[in-house]
DNA sequence: AACTCGACTGTAATCGATTGCATTGAGGTG
DNA sequence: CACCTCAATGCAATCGATTACAGTCGAGTT
């Protein structure tokens, strides 16, 4: 495998290695004639770079690290996706790593791109605390920014969405559809997605007048099966309010399923609202609302990020930005359409 | 970064570095106190393995490249997560590229992944035809396994589901809930998956008797809008038969959704299945009824294959395996149960 | 006592591309 | 004609880990 060299390429056009390196990496001054030698030797042979040597030798590898806690997830999917294309846009390839919402398995990961000499890293860390220590350590060594979630106390940079003003968009269109009480449905308080999407919701619920029981803020984990579990044990401890506020798509599937298979109709009795605005809330029966965050623009900006930080090298490496998007509401089917509005002089 | 070297940790233990090399990688006979002194300056230094360096001298790189056409289509993102845990089996890890569906966008990453000194390639080509060259040029230098989608005339490993069995099974439940004519929805023929699948629904609905009108097989794209697209046209063309056979989930699901925008109960006026068994199709209303692929199984006989074919090296390439799996159908809601059987004697 | 054997350890070559420095030679200048 | 400049090119070191080969040393043999 991998049997043409640079020494070959050499030889075959009768210059030094220094030549066709030169002329293959555009470095340097090469005479028109001796160009025109070397890339016809290289065709011939079907040279190919070692961008394993490469690497080595100048510690660049164009290869980007990306850690997701769950692949499988359609929100970090596409998420992927916007990052690979903004990527590609600058020549760097995406090495990418599923975590499996697994701190110690997400360490490893992050060791494992380190360790490859990966120019940069992306990571959307799997827990607000567990995964710190090794989030740090590796910002230390390398350009990271994190993506969407975040840990505590983190001096990295970060890109993601402003969920507290996500969140009252979200509080002002239920309580418009008439909600008068609501419950929250998360993942853990750990993951700095649920947390910050909580107290923006129990922020503006206060200022709404909206009430929400202590015991119908229930934290599992980023699934479709939370979101039907959690809507059982609402139902049996007590019943529904008037709104399920879901910290992501997949947990407000399950709950609009669960709602419907209960008998409960939704949006008429119940209204339900997702985050993220992944492909299937469309295709839900009904159709979810929920907070479309802007991918593409995430992504850029990540990817801008790690460039910049690149550049800086070790050296004063600047203050650390954190960027954060506003994103919008998508209104569907499982909320109700805005009452008519109480009176305005 | 990566700034502690092998010479470093050498230096501290007041050993060579092959020594060093040799205690690090269990390799050749180290004693016992000097073991010690080197892990204990390992440690120190936080020492970790540049796999670049390593993989330059080995030209092993304890990586996997997989190319997919698509990483937001859910199928193969549980794929990826299969492979990804097989591979985690053998200590080694996994590169992912998207492929876009554009076999030239394809072709690219393929080379860059043999140019990074992959052990191994798997990769679900985007078209049975275009995917050809770069695919077989591939399978030359180095051990590539093709997953699911195949392109023609391949002389390489293959890994996939039976599909003629599978439409056996789909054709025959459609059957039993009393279907007499039936339309095929699928992507283009040049994609392997749609064409085994359509040779087995078109072979077995022949068996049957099932009628297939030829304007009621319509080829598109793997996707849900081109499921709602082919159900538009159907019903604008003269209705639906009894049943739509579909190539995959996302084509069933938007196909589903359309059959009930335009007014038409499924499963009672029409069944319609898919292909894959997305998580999705779970949570669809009706909760699609499809094919389900083991992908745990496929992802671990790929890996298998990989392995195999490393070892054997560029020596005795031995004749190249074929691996069908069976697999079950799944029924759930957008078909109908089994009428009263015709009489049996 | 001389020799063998094997366990340990070090020296240096190697993987393939890049690049600082040296060299060559053509063209220009006084 | 001696001397200088600069573009073009080659030589050889370098990136960091691995490993073939060789050397050392103590124990066991004869």
């Amino acid at each position: 495998m991998q049997r043409v060299t640079i020494a070959q390429v050499a030889e075959r056009a009768g210059v030094s290695t220094a030549t066709v390196s030169r002329v293959l990496s555009r470095r340097g001054q090469v005479s028109a004639a001796v160009e025109r030698k070397v890339r016809r030797a290289a065709d011939d042979l079907g040279y190919q770079v070692n961008v394993i040597a490469r690497a080595l030798r100048n510690s660049r590898t164009d290869t980007v690290g990306m850690v997701v806690p769950s692949i499988t997830n359609p929100f970090f999917t596409s998420l992927v996706e916007s990052v690979e294309h903004a990527l590609g846009k600058e020549g760097k390839e995406l090495f990418l790593c599923d975590a499996r919402s697994d701190p110690r398995i997400e360490a490893r990961r992050l060791a494992s791109l380190a360790a490859r000499n990966v120019d940069g890293i992306i990571v959307s860390p799997s827990h607000g605390v567990d995964s710190r220590p090794a989030v740090q350590q590796t910002a230390e060594r390398l350009p990271l920014v994190q993506l969407d979630r975040f840990v505590d106390d983190t001096t990295t940079d970060w890109v993601g969405v402003d969920d507290v003003a996500a969140m009252r968009q979200v509080m002002d269109h239920l309580h418009d559809g008439g909600a008068r009480s609501a419950a929250f449905i998360g993942s853990l308080m750990t993951h700095s997605s649920t947390e910050q999407r909580f107290a923006g919701f129990r922020r503006r619920a206060e200022e709404l007048n909206i009430e929400v029981k202590p015991d119908q803020v229930l934290l599992g984990d980023y699934s479709v099966e939370w979101g039907e579990a959690a809507v059982a044990r609402l139902i049996a401890e007590g019943g529904l309010p008037d709104a399920l506020v879901c910290a992501d798509d997949l947990i407000a599937l399950g709950a609009t399923r669960a709602c419907r298979a209960h008998g409960f109709a939704v949006p008429r009795q119940v209204q339900v609202t997702g985050y993220d605005d992944i492909e299937f809330s469309r295709l839900a029966e009904p159709a979810l609302t929920t907070v479309h965050q802007p991918r593409d623009r995430i992504a850029a900006e990540a990817v801008r990020l790690l460039a910049a930080a690149s550049l800086a090298k070790d050296a004063e490496r600047g203050p650390h930005a954190h960027i954060s998007l506003v994103p919008t509401l998508v209104v569907r089917d499982s909320t109700r359409a805005a009452q008519a509005p109480p009176d305005r002089i």
